[in-house]
DNA sequence: CTCATTGCAAAGATTTTGCATCACC
DNA sequence: GGTGATGCAAAATCTTTGCAATGAG
C-alpha cells in the first residue's frame, strides 16, 4: 500500500460522510462537497470514496435497488430501507455476530462477517399505507 | 399491470435461472441463453429479468461489489460471497426471522423482512490464502 | 525534489429505451 | 387484428482511467 498524503478534498469528503445520516450516493457526495470546493471533480470523489472504504474510514452499502451508498459511521449497526420512500435509516441493535456461527455450521469455509439490512415501512410511511392498502 | 404473453426467450431465461446455482449476472445469463437462441438481444434479457423479479419468479441479489446477480431459487436461503474468488454460494440454514423481532424493538416502523449475506473465504480459497497471508 | 493527488475529459461498463417488426392469443 | 415482446442500435447512467499539472512532505 502506498502512503497517503493529506488532501483538502479527501478531508472534506470524510467530514461530510461523518456528519450526515443520509447514506449518500457518490453523486450526492459530489454535490455536497461542491458547495465548498466548487471545482472538485467527480473522479476525485470516486477515488477518495474508494480509498476511505479501503482504509475502513467509511462503509459501502449495497442496496436492493442496485445503487451504492456510503456511510461514514463505521461502528457496527444495521440499516433499514423503506420500501415506499426508499430512505435508509440506521437501526441501533445488538450485534448479531451470533448468526455468523449459525451460518458456519452449514458452510464449509471461513465466515468473516455478514451484512444485513431490513426492509419494510418506516414510521411515517406506515401510517399512510394503512389506508390505501387494506387487505 | 399488463398481461403477459408467452415468449420463448423469457421461458429460456426462467429455465436457465432455475437450473443453475451460479447466481449469474445479466451478462452471464445473456451468454448462456445465446447458446440456444443465438440472436437474442441483451435488452431482451434485461427486460425479462426485470419482469421475472417483478412477478416473484426470480430474486435480485445486490452484492457488496456493486454488481447485480440473479437467483431463480426463491425459497428463503442465505448467500455467502467469497472475498477472494468473488463466487456466491448458497447457505442452507435455519430462517433468521428472529432477528426481525430484535430489529423491531429498536425501530419505529414496520419490519417486513431482511436480507443478509455472509462473506469470508470459501473452502478452496481458504487453503491457498493461509500460506500467503501469514500475519 | 519526489510522489501522491487533482481536474479534466475520454473511455469503459452497465442498463435503459425508441422504434419498426414479429409473435402470441 | 390487437397488443405485448423482440432485435437492434442509440442513448442514458454510472464508474474508471490516462495524463499533465498541482500540492504535500
Amino acid at each position: 500500500m502506498a502512503q497517503h498524503k493529506f488532501s483538502r478534498q479527501r478531508e472534506a469528503i470524510k467530514d461530510y460522510l461523518m456528519s450526515t445520516k443520509e447514506h449518500p450516493t457518490a453523486e450526492t457526495v459530489y454535490e455536497n462537497i461542491r458547495l465548498f470546493i466548487p471545482n472538485i471533480s467527480l473522479g476525485t470523489v470516486y477515488r477518495n470514496l474508494a480509498l476511505l472504504v479501503e482504509t475502513g474510514e467509511a462503509v459501502k452499502i449495497p442496496c436492493s435497488d442496485g445503487s451504492e451508498r456510503f456511510d461514514g459511521d463505521t461502528t457496527p449497526h444495521y440499516h433499514f430501507m423503506c420500501e415506499r420512500c426508499k430512505k435508509i435509516f440506521d437501526i441501533n441493535m445488538p450485534d448479531l455476530t451470533l448468526i455468523n456461527e449459525v451460518a458456519a455450521r452449514n458452510f464449509d469455509g471461513i465466515i468473516r462477517g455478514h451484512s444485513a439490512y431490513f426492509y419494510g415501512l418506516c414510521a411515517s410511511c406506515s401510517k399512510e399505507e394503512s389506508d390505501s392498502f387494506a387487505f
